[in-house]
DNA sequence: CGGATTGCCGCAAGCCTTTGCATACTACGC
DNA sequence: GCGTAGTATGCAAAGGCTTGCGGCAATCCG
């Protein structure tokens, strides 16, 4: 029923060679042949089988997206980078969702492998091991997460924490607590060893750490609490769906913020700026994380043996806005001054 | 360098048809062959090439999805319920965004038709006529838009707008405003004659309709002013992200909700709970959508000669949150008081 | 105990495309 | 005008899998 190149080679009076060849390498093929043929192909609507072409050249024409949760703002903006960009490269993109589950996302990965030429895992949650292992297979770049000579597409992590840092400091905050996300998140370890490293820088400065949290609205809900608990006077989020979940509960908790307590997010998506308070993030151009993935994705499957050791590394931009403001002055501040 | 079916078959001392038919049709080969067989495919790691099994059996095993914006949170949720659905039901999804444009949508449905199974068109925005003429290739279902007799997933949206209206004018609004979405959406339309259906059972009701806006926060931004000038007591928006829109700026300006204006959304996506005011919205459950969609598709799939004329209604619920309140009596009703 | 039936399994064709190689033809130079 | 170089095209194999069909052996019945 579908058309064939076959049957597009039949009614332009060629071989089917000719027909591949005119599509495929211009140059091979007579210029009148190939008008004629690219003329009768249009004609008969034929698509060359990508399946068929597959099995020949090993290429699937197709790009795999892993997920942690594509319901994150963070992950969808990703994925709409990945998508436009592979599309302009004339891939397609297979995507998957692992819902944060460490096995899903192997599964996943394996599962995929056969079927496409190439891969992008973004923020991986899974051993650096099995990672490694399913890279053998197949060309793979990593977004936000570091994992052996793996390509990867990242941001630095230190340099944004130190933005949120000395944005807070200035604030005259001292006593700054962290909601961590997932303890499998490499971002998330990163993060917290940059917070100790720069509030090492500053003596005066007081962490707090609250521990991990599931890197939803919910986890900054259950979190709320403990910030309040906590004596900080602002609090730094592993992402912006914590920092929202905080957000809510201390509004209803009556805690004014950023009077009594300052937010500070990470990974400033789109709705951050819609809170209210708008939410202070500290974050990188999503959509452009999504496609420096695919120029590198793309460049590695043309030519495997291409350097695979290219760290990408954007930067981080704080975007401060109402969730954080100075610190109020408590009673013994204005008993010594 | 896979391990193909030969392979197996090789070590396993059997054919390769052996091989395939214990992975696929288990009743036609001895349970101890099978299982020897099975065993060794699991101790090799091999998995079947798709590309191969395609060409032979028509089938990809990969559905496609296509929605208007993948950064919607709206379509990242259906995306989100495609997926898990497909995964479950063993298919991969390739995902295209169209970024609201028709013409692409129509290319990229047309492109992916050689390559999939089924296709789930999502909130489409192209002409009818192209949708139909795609869908004589390939099993379709639609979410979110009615298209002659192909399969759907959609809302009732003259329920929903009932709903809302209903809800507002008991809270004393008789002058209501309408912020449209974008022309090319037929659930716009839906949403537009509902509104004027039910504002018709109800001649207390005035709508004014301040026209079209492209669905997203920015759009409601551009439209808050019209709705501060057009004299209403409330607002009903296409989406929620153009309701976003308007909360942000009518904040901005200074307009209290609910207290001058209630706004009503529509979706009730995720972050509605989570602005401030928390968006009063109609919506259903959108994870769900997506699986139902793959549930027909699948079965569409399956046996292509099934009824295909299934339309799948969900309901809408309206979820009341503070965006919404009475009206406040203005000067003009407190002189007649 | 022989013939028929049943159940497993292997053979081989075919799915559609790409591509190395062979062929036929053109054109050029001597 | 013939040989050679070169170009455009066709032939055929290959790629991994599924599946109809036939073969073989075991089982059962008479």
């Amino acid at each position: 029923m579908a058309v064939t190149a076959r049957d597009v080679a039949r009614v332009a009076g060629v071989s089917v060679s000719t027909v591949s060849r005119a599509l495929a390498k211009p140059d091979e093929v007579a210029p009148e042949t190939r008008a004629k043929v690219l003329a009768t192909a249009q004609g008969m609507g034929y698509r060359p089988n990508q399946a068929a072409r597959g099995l020949v050249t090993g290429r699937t024409g197709i790009i795999g997206l892993i997920v942690p949760d594509l319901e994150n703002p963070f992950f969808a903006s990703v994925t709409k980078g990945v998508q436009s960009r592979a599309r302009a490269a004339g891939f397609a993109v297979i995507v998957a969702d692992s819902d944060e589950d460490p096995s899903q996302e192997a599964e996943l990965a394996r599962d995929m492998s056969k079927q496409v030429d190439g891969l992008v895992l973004c923020a991986p949650r899974g051993p650096e091991g099995v990672i490694v292992e399913v890279a053998l297979d197949i060309p793979m770049v990593l977004i936000n997460r570091r994992c052996g000579d793996l390509p990867t597409v990242a941001i630095d992590n230190v340099e944004g924490i130190r933005l949120a840092m000395v944005h807070l400091r200035a604030l005259g905050h001292r006593r700054i607590a962290w909601v961590g996300g997932p303890v499998t998140s490499w971002s998330n370890t990163e993060r917290l060893s940059a917070l100790e490293s720069v509030a090492a820088e500053h003596p005066d400065i007081e962490l707090v750490n609250l521990g991990s949290f599931p890197p939803y609205v919910s986890g900054g809900i259950a979190a709320a609490d403990l910030v309040i608990a906590s004596g900080a006077t602002a609090v730094l989020a592993y992402n912006d769906l914590l920092a929202f979940g905080l957000l809510d509960l201390l509004r209803q908790r009556g805690v004014a913020v950023p009077g009594d307590i300052s937010v500070v997010g990470v990974d400033n998506i789109p709705m951050s700026s819609l809170t209210s308070p708008s939410l202070t993030s500290v974050g990188i151009p999503l959509v452009t994380c999504g496609r420096a993935s695919v120029d590198m994705l793309v460049q590695l499957v043309r030519d495997p043996s291409a350097v695979p050791a290219h760290h990408h590394d954007l930067s981080f931009r704080l975007v401060v806005r109402d969730s954080s403001g100075p610190v109020r002055r408590v009673l013994a501040d204005l008993a010594t001054a």
